[in-house]
RNA sequence: GGUCCGGUAGCUCAGUCGGUAGAGCAUUUGACUUUUAAUCAAAGGGUCCCGGGUUCGAGUCCCGGCCGGAUCACCA
């Protein structure tokens, strides 16, 4: 934070612990050796991956990283730089580098950032070595690294400092670039079928689209209150009616609501909408697109995830959500009374509050003892419409809706809808959510439903879950750069 | 929000019954031209999360707080 020299010039030099003061003065010496602490930009004939991967016998390269081992000997030195890519060792004689650049050399710590020229060899224990033949200090780390042989174990400390994360455990690293890769390969899946990426609204006037708490922001030139968005459900159905047949978002929400191992306020959430389609036509989007992500990036269908075996390998099994809560309860379920029905809650130890009714009950029965034993992929159908409140009913019962949720791992993944196009019912169903507060009942958005919607598929997909799914991750905050935290006491 | 667990050197962790604060890595000094958790010898390094209390004496016991983790509840 505090400008260098400052600190060189000023008692202040002698801040700090132990290590600091030593790094400084190692800084100091090698100035006066004319190593000048933070350098320019590096021009490197390759990264440390390339290097590994094209490696040529007495080949002359520049390549740079971060020193993250020293191993110092009397006339020589090995190292090990990373840059990200991977690491590499470098290997430092006296003969050749010259009394005052090989004791420079010395005074480097781990941490430093370095650049050197040199060949390419490979040492008696067989790995692949530049011999330097010259070094320039590009810049100095005045704080040490994290211990060599565990890395960063502190969870507080890996997400408040993440770049000391990704610097000691490479497995996040990897963690991060499969997200990016999902994220691209997910663009690149749905732009060959057609579908068209656009960006709404993140400050919206009325926060829609989800049942949710939003966060409050205030709009100077406005005078007006505006929402973080929770949901971009209410503008991309808007690009239907207008015309684009097959739209998608992938982008953050954000909810004003609590932090645990699989909540976040801020989450990215891909959001697809197709004209003319239906839940069927989502069904299939997603199968095809799983089997993409799995095979381009991941080169395996199957995923360990928490001691099981995931095989997301299509078709996935589909069943109707009274089926399914037959096959758990047994096939009289339904005929069962509303006692009864609390009754199994209790013997299976589901919390019930005292005004619930029968279905309420059942699906809380659901929820905490079913949802979480579907491990494979499953697509539960036919959902009770008071679950879903706004989907299309089945076109052979009204009392079901036809929807979809992807359960995998025991935890929903993605609900698709047939999305509810009518908008004298999507006006009484916003109002029974709105109760009474007129101001929250976006009229924008009906104004353009009453022009027509198409039949429309629409599918919502939790990016950070998927992640955590793909990557044996059991915590967000191992999918997410930089987790929302408490600020430090 | 409730309950339980944790916070000790830069990092990873021990710390017995309440009695001088420990190890490994890292650091410093010395030796060492094929090491790779380099090795060998020696040395330095502590706001024991914070604030109270009990006690002759607290890292340790008690109370309050902060941060983190697990779990339940709430919230989707």
């Amino acid at each position: 934070m505090r400008p260098i020299f400052q600190e060189r010039n000023m008692s202040e030099e002698l801040s700090g612990n132990e290590y600091r003061q030593q790094r400084i003065e190692n800084m100091r010496k090698l100035e006066e050796a004319g190593f000048p602490a933070f350098g320019q930009a590096f021009e490197r004939t390759a990264t440390l991956a390339e290097l590994h991967a094209e490696f040529e016998l007495e080949k002359t390269v520049k390549a740079c990283g971060r020193i993250i081992a020293m191993r110092k000997m009397g006339k020589m030195a090995f190292a090990h730089i990373s840059d990200g890519s991977d690491k590499f060792q470098l290997m430092v004689k006296k003969d050749l580098l010259g009394e005052e650049t090989f004791a420079a050399f010395k005074l480097l710590d781990i941490g430093d950032i370095i650049g050197v020229e040199g060949d390419l060899f490979i040492t008696q224990t067989e790995e692949q070595t530049v011999r330097v033949n010259s070094w320039t200090l590009l810049s100095k780390a005045l704080l040490p690294l994290p211990e060599k042989w565990h890395g960063l174990q502190d969870v507080e400390t890996r997400y408040r400092q993440r770049s000391l994360d990704l610097i000691s455990n490479p497995e996040v690293m990897d963690v991060f670039k499969k997200r990016t890769q999902v994220m691209r390969e997910i663009r690149a899946f749905l732009d060959s079928r057609g579908y068209f990426e656009v960006e709404t609204p993140m400050l919206q006037q009325i926060a829609g689209g989800a049942a949710a708490k939003p966060f409050k922001a205030y709009y100077n030139a406005l005078s007006i209150d505006v929402f973080m968005r929770i949901a971009p459900e209410l503008y991309l159905k808007r690009l239907i009616v207008g015309g684009m047949d097959r739209v998608y978002e992938m982008n953050r929400n954000f909810r004003n609501e609590g932090l645990d191992r699989t909540h976040n306020p801020e989450f990215t959430c891909l959001e697809i909408y197709q004209a003319y389609g239906d839940m069927r036509t989502m069904q299939e989007l997603i199968q095809s697109m799983f089997t993409h992500l799995a095979t381009t990036i991941f080169g395996k269908m199957e995923f360990e995830w928490m001691g099981n075996t995931i095989n997301l390998q299509t078709p996935w099994r589909e069943v109707a959500y009274h089926d399914l809560i037959k096959e758990h309860l047994g096939t009289d379920w339904f005929e069962k009374s509303l006692d009864d029905a609390k009754a199994k809650a209790a013997e299976l130890d589901v919390h019930i509050e005292a005004g619930m009714d029968f279905k309420t009950v059942t699906h809380e029965i659901y929820d905490k003892t079913i949802e979480g034993t579907l491990i494979q992929p499953t697509f539960i159908t036919r959902l009770p419409k008071e679950l879903v409140p706004l989907a299309n009913a089945c076109a052979d019962d009204p009392e079901l809706v036809d929807v979809f949720e992807l359960i995998i791992g025991g935890k929903e993944i993605a609900p698709a809808y047939s999305e509810l196009n009518n908008p004298i019912e999507q006006r009484k169903r916003f109002e029974e959510q709105a109760a009474g507060d007129g101001s929250k009942i976006d009229e924008d958005f009906l104004l353009a439903l009453e022009h027509g919607m198409p039949p429309t598929g629409g599918m919502g997909i939790g990016i950070d879950r998927l992640l955590m799914l793909l990557t044996g991750s059991d915590a967000i905050r191992d999918v997410i750069l930089f987790p929302q935290l408490k600020p430090r006491g």
